[in-house]
DNA sequence: AGGATGATTGCCT
DNA sequence: GGCAATCATCCTC
């Protein structure tokens, strides 16, 4: 059973990232109808050395420090888009993995032949395939083309260090559906 | 199975 | 000029 929450307050997210990210797994998350529920999530904050926010608002960052709720669109070495969810003024909850579930149609044209689980396995792969780009950088997620909906489902979740960065690797703050198959990387 | 590499943008020192 | 919240490909073991 599944019921509506498209319109999740902006108190929702205006808290701790950690938190926002913890309890967003399982809640499916969809771009013009394409997506999944979340199994993968990271949480950064203003006083993160690992986090853009770290050093202050910058032009590339600025939506970081913008309304809690809304995205944060970034290009990551040149070549790949990451989607955030802006949390309490500086941090944000990193969009890594979800289970593709809706437009799977959609997600094959725009990421080729591709067995699921690798559909939207990464930060890069998941904007890749739900088409996400600086164009929607700033923008609401209460509002279309996004969506989240909530289920009943309750989830066991498993936190670690997060991926691919230098500094703060110890902070458990990477949140994943434990013992899903569409994860970035296994929890260890 | 695991390590190295190239692609390529934008911010930083 | 260096580096980054990545990924696909091309090695080597």
């Amino acid at each position: 059973m599944r019921s509506a929450v498209n319109s999740l307050p902006s108190t929702f997210f205006d808290r701790p990232a950690a938190d926002v990210a913890r309890e967003l797994i399982g809640i499916t998350l969809l771009v013009d109808g394409v997506g999944g529920p979340l199994v993968e999530l990271e949480a950064y904050d203003r006083a993160d050395p690992a986090s853009h926010s770290f050093n202050g608002p910058t032009p590339r960052n600025s939506a970081m420090f913008g309304p809690a709720g809304h995205a944060y669109v970034y290009r990551i070495y040149g070549i790949h888009w990451c989607l955030n969810v802006v949390c309490q003024p500086g941090s944000a909850v990193l969009v890594r993995a979800l289970e593709p579930l809706h437009g799977l149609d959609k997600m094959h044209e725009r990421r080729g032949a591709m067995v699921e689980r690798q559909l939207c396995s990464g930060p890069g792969k998941l904007c890749q395939a739900l088409n996400v780009t600086i164009a929607h950088n700033g923008l609401p997620l209460d509002a279309l083309p996004f969506a989240l909906l909530a289920t009943s489902e309750t989830h066991a979740i498993a936190s670690g260090p997060r991926i691919g960065i230098t500094k703060g690797v110890e902070t458990p703050w990477r949140f994943v559906r434990r013992g899903s198959p569409f994860l970035s990387k296994p929890m260890r």
